[in-house]
DNA sequence: TAGATTGTTAATCGATTAACAATC
DNA sequence: TAGATTGTTAATCGATTAACAATC
């Protein structure tokens, strides 16, 4: 038997690749920027300038999404908007525990970009007793036994990790025997997940060392 | 006149490849890890296992920076260790300059995994009034016009915007005015740079929109 | 010498870019 | 019709992976 994907208007969804997949999120953020300018159409030409990429990228990747332009004329910025986000699942409210709540945890708890792109934070979660019972953003921090009875109980489909590396392959294991199927993890150590779950990994100490190596091959080089 | 690089013991610096260079900090965390578990020597089965890479593309990323393993043998943990750092340009301090402190910027102003790999927070900078004056860290948060002065004149190479979306690319002008080589930005922004300005960009909202990608085509798939 | 494992080559694969025919 | 701009094709480029000769 064939799997049918949910096909609408766009031949949505198959096989887009990876590297699109990626940009996706900041043609939507280029895209808002646009409406908030209170510009109705635009080409490809400035939504690649705005969204920081080459135009005929641009065209190819939205090409992966379906046939969303006018030849001639360009693309209708609300339209295309809403397009991307149904593409991206936004429609969907997913919800989300956050595990760790230090310095990081605190600041990701209290930051708006989930809410405002249709992700709830339903319930923060640590280990120690001393965080236990506090009230973050409105939140009651839970202790980490809890944590398969709020994936499973509250509808949990993705899971942040902001806890010590130390931690965060255990805390990754229960998430995912919990049945979480997307985890974002900021602690500094590689996850090892099975197939069906992704893992986006953000790593502030990497991203400077990558920095770093470019700062050095221009001093080395004397530019 | 040709450019000769500063060249040590291995053909180091000259083109790596950019997917070369940002696998680099992960190897770096798997040799910390191999030393903390007392491992002298390695292959690189067990390092790629480590840091979540295919063995192959571990040797051959490897052999980019030069020749670190004895064939028959493996790999000299605390050798290859220092080598990568080394290629990394570890050994230089860098000093960073975080401007925008909000939930975010506290988190990094605090967070150890800066000094820990050679990276020194010597200010923290703020546009609000409330906010400049206020002791984070250890550090007196400044307003936002001496941002110029801090950069030139403590050496500052590389700057962390933490500020919103509205005015990171005001920042970041002035960051590259001033004379930063490299910029880490969590504003949900493209930002435009000179081409010998290096920009690496960290962006939650646009992370967890890949995720729900991945979860939306799960779900219309039937898995 | 026999066994192990690197460093490198060659094959495959995927991503980017330029060019242009289709079409508004 | 003339001008503009998309969607797509084809060419280029870079990254990954497998296989194996070199060598410890």
């Amino acid at each position: 038997m064939a799997i049918h994907p949910t096909d609408g208007a766009g031949h949505t969804g198959r096989d887009v690749p990876p590297a699109t997949v990626a940009r996706l999120p900041g043609y939507l953020r280029a895209l808002d920027a646009l409406t908030e300018d209170g510009v109705v159409t635009t080409s490809s030409e400035e939504l690649a300038e705005r969204a920081g990429v080459n135009p005929a990228q641009l065209r190819k990747d939205l090409s992966f999404l379906g046939s969303y332009g006018r030849r001639g004329v360009g693309y209708e910025v609300a339209h295309l908007s809403e397009q991307v986000g149904v593409v991206l699942g936004l429609a969907t409210l997913r919800r989300v525990v956050i595990v760790g709540i230090g310095n990081l945890g605190h600041a990701l708890a209290n930051y708006s970009g989930f809410a405002d792109r249709g992700f709830a934070v339903v319930a923060l979660v640590d280990a120690a007793p001393a965080v236990v019972g506090t009230t973050v953003a409105g939140l009651v921090v839970e202790p980490l036994d809890r944590l398969t009875a709020i994936v499973e109980g509250r509808g949990v489909s993705i899971g942040v990790i902001a806890t010590p590396a130390a931690g965060a392959q255990d805390v990754c294991d229960a998430l995912v025997e919990a049945g979480v199927v997307g985890i974002l993890t900021f602690a500094p150590r590689a996850l090892r997940v099975p197939d069906h779950v992704d893992v986006r990994a953000v790593d502030v100490a990497s991203e400077l060392q990558i920095l770093a190596f470019h700062d050095a091959r221009r001093t080395a080089t004397g530019a």
